[in-house]
DNA sequence: GCCAACGTTGGC
DNA sequence: GCCAACGTTGGC
């Protein structure tokens, strides 16, 4: 079992969304890493906060659950869609996506501001400079403290 | 809108 | 394989 932080721009897909929709699956991305994590190290089950980033109120904003386990992004092969890639070769496809499910809001926003300021999660990656990765592992430590300041 | 940080691309 | 140029992310 293990947690994890998703970012998502709320301008284009918000936890309301993910509220109304219960079920969404992860697609758009496109970084190496954070795929490799994806394939490999999400396992259904694993809790995730979903985090609002680039919007007025950044930080974390609510729960999900990882509803099932990395499979083909097929955004990447569709010529319309934003994240198109010509490269990526169906039959061996280089993007991964998971389905999450939503799980509950948070009370308030735990906002980035906020998160910065507690000594406890100077290791934890959000906070850390130049972090620019769309998913991150979180440690137990740093998911227990976190919920204890919603 | 600015810009620092970082990833990717492509020439050599 | 190096590295400069360029593109993207994302906070401010």
């Amino acid at each position: 079992m293990q947690y994890w932080l998703m970012k998502t721009e709320p301008s284009e897909y918000s936890i309301d969304d993910l509220k109304r929709d219960k079920v969404e699956h992860w697609d758009g991305v496109r970084n190496y890493q954070a795929r490799n994590m994806m394939r490999a190290d999400m396992k259904k089950g694993d809790l995730a906060f979903l985090y609002h980033s680039n919007c007025d109120e950044i930080g974390i904003v609510g729960l999900m659950t990882v509803a099932r386990e990395g499979y083909v992004d097929h955004t990447a092969f569709d010529k319309k869609d934003k994240h198109y890639d010509p490269k990526s070769d169906k039959d061996n496809p280089r993007w991964i996506m998971v389905d999450v499910r939503y799980k509950r809001k948070l009370k308030r926003t735990i906002t980035l501001a906020e998160l910065k300021q507690h000594k406890k999660l100077v290791d934890f990656q959000l906070v850390q400079r130049g972090n620019r990765l769309s998913i991150m592992p979180v440690s137990k430590n740093d998911w227990d403290f976190i919920l204890t300041l919603e």
